[in-house]
DNA sequence: TTATTTACATTGACAGTCAAACTATATAAA
DNA sequence: TTTATATAGTTTGACTGTCAATGTAAATAA
């Protein structure tokens, strides 16, 4: 129970300062959080519907809408008609989209070389495991 | 090269699911994300003045003026003098903040129980080791 | 053909946020 | 001491992100 809450403990603090480096991040561009968030689920996964993309996103349609409009105007986005629902819209990253995904994925890996540097090669290979086990529990 | 970014695909996937739990969490209880931080905060580290919980949250201090002023009003924290500088301002939680903070954290604790069903002793020691490293390495 | 459902957009009303200006107190300099 | 500067917190104005509710067009079911 003990080792438990130290985990638990540990999990929190590790989310904090995940939270923490994506705002500063993103503040140091002249993003929102919201918007990198949206080019980073449409950069994993692809050209998406709006439903779709909200739903993944957590948010409301109407949200989104606004949201993708800006993105929209600033050419990191680009609607297309769906190919077989003329309701439905296919957004998807425009080629300076990916540009600036890439760049933030860039970040990321290098966060992640620069936290795990004290760790051994069996170390990461368990946390690997652990990390993958606990995302599909969830 | 190639783990690596299998380790930072996991723990990109891990930390967004976290989030979509917590979002979830407070949205069932009728708290916004950033009281919910604030009142975790205070129920870690205990009464603090102002200019450092905004610090801590990661928000200017005139943000958080309104913040606690929502707060107070819910009965959730008290405002206290600082006992040497009259500028200051001590911010603690009322019992009532202080039995939400533990409902909340109960919460988490359970989380982590369920989501570490599936690992063994050793990769939860592993796995907590990895974790303090990396919180210390960030 | 009509009714219902679905996908997306629009609008109005709020939180959360920051930067800038303000007040009161503390600290340093003259 | 008196004055200047720095600090803690508050207030205000502008903006973003958000939802719920409503609207519009297209798809699907009756």
């Amino acid at each position: 129970m003990k080792e438990l809450e130290k985990l638990n403990h540990s999990i929190i603090e590790f989310y904090d300062k995940l939270s923490s480096w994506e705002q500063s991040v993103v503040k140091d561009k002249h993003l929102s959080l919201a918007q990198t968030h949206t080019i980073e689920v449409l950069g994993n996964h692809g050209a998406m519907r709006m439903k779709e993309l909200a739903s993944r996103l957590g948010i409301t349609t109407g949200t989104l809408t606004v949201q993708i409009d800006k993105l929209v105007h600033a050419e990191f986005i680009q609607r297309r008609p769906h190919h077989s629902d003329r309701r439905s819209i296919l957004v998807d990253l425009t080629d300076e989209g990916q540009k600036l995904y890439h760049e933030h994925d860039d970040l990321h890996l290098r966060l992640t070389q620069d936290i795990t540097s004290n760790l051994d090669e069996n170390e990461c290979a368990v946390l690997l495991k652990c990390l993958s086990k606990m995302n599909t529990q969830f």
